[in-house]
DNA sequence: TTGACATATACCTATATGGGAATATAAAAT
DNA sequence: ATTTTATATTCCCATATAGGTATATGTCAA
């Protein structure tokens, strides 16, 4: 079995580094995906197969205006990623978690 | 160009669902492959080959015991992933956030 | 309608899977 | 030394890329 699709969940379309830098980019206002191509150095074709990927979970979102497209990040579809990351907080802020956690596996 | 391997990253390492659930089994306490492959009911290599790719980019420590190899999570290497998501907290939590986004994007 | 601009899709290619089965390696037990 | 137990690795296969190039679709302008 192959890898799991990007379009599957966050975490896999959140994987790729270049669609991280547009969820960045376009996370505080929405922008055309000319813009995109030109702040980021990507290439246009590129460029609109990562929103494709990035609209089909959720993580962006679009509305036409004029001839061009405006996509923004919709942050709401990051903070499941965030939630779980954050169930590990305990590990890493304490040592002191770490200590009990040896102590209990013995 | 293929994806970028699952051994590049945290986040790549993470988008796997499985590899997930080892590292949340991994969190409380340190276990042996076994106890993995009984407790999630996956098969032995499978979990030895999530656990290689979880080592290589840091997710998880070993240690040996007599025969066993005790796993743990490396909540350190989870950090990363979470200061990233953590970046778009504001996003989601203040509805004026939004608001001001849109105006701005006029 | 025709042309120019903005995005999206199609097609091709090299590559990295992740699972299953079989086998190899490592270390304790007898 | 041999056997048993615990993990790791190898091989094979179907599949999903991500980039590049060319082309299609969509929308406004003249």
């Amino acid at each position: 079995m192959p890898r799991a699709a990007t379009t599957s969940d966050a975490f896999n379309a959140v994987a790729e580094p270049r669609r991280r830098q547009i969820l960045e980019f376009l996370a505080t206002h929405e922008r055309p995906v000319s813009e995109i191509v030109a702040g980021l150095g990507l290439e246009q074709p590129s460029v609109s197969k990562h929103l494709r990927v990035l609209r089909n979970v959720g993580l962006v979102r679009v509305r036409r205006h004029g001839r061009h497209k405006l996509y923004h990040t919709n942050a709401e579809a990051i903070r499941p990623l965030y939630e779980w990351t954050r169930t590990f907080e305990r590990y890493w802020t304490h040592q002191l978690g770490r200590i009990k956690e040896r102590a209990e596996a013995r």
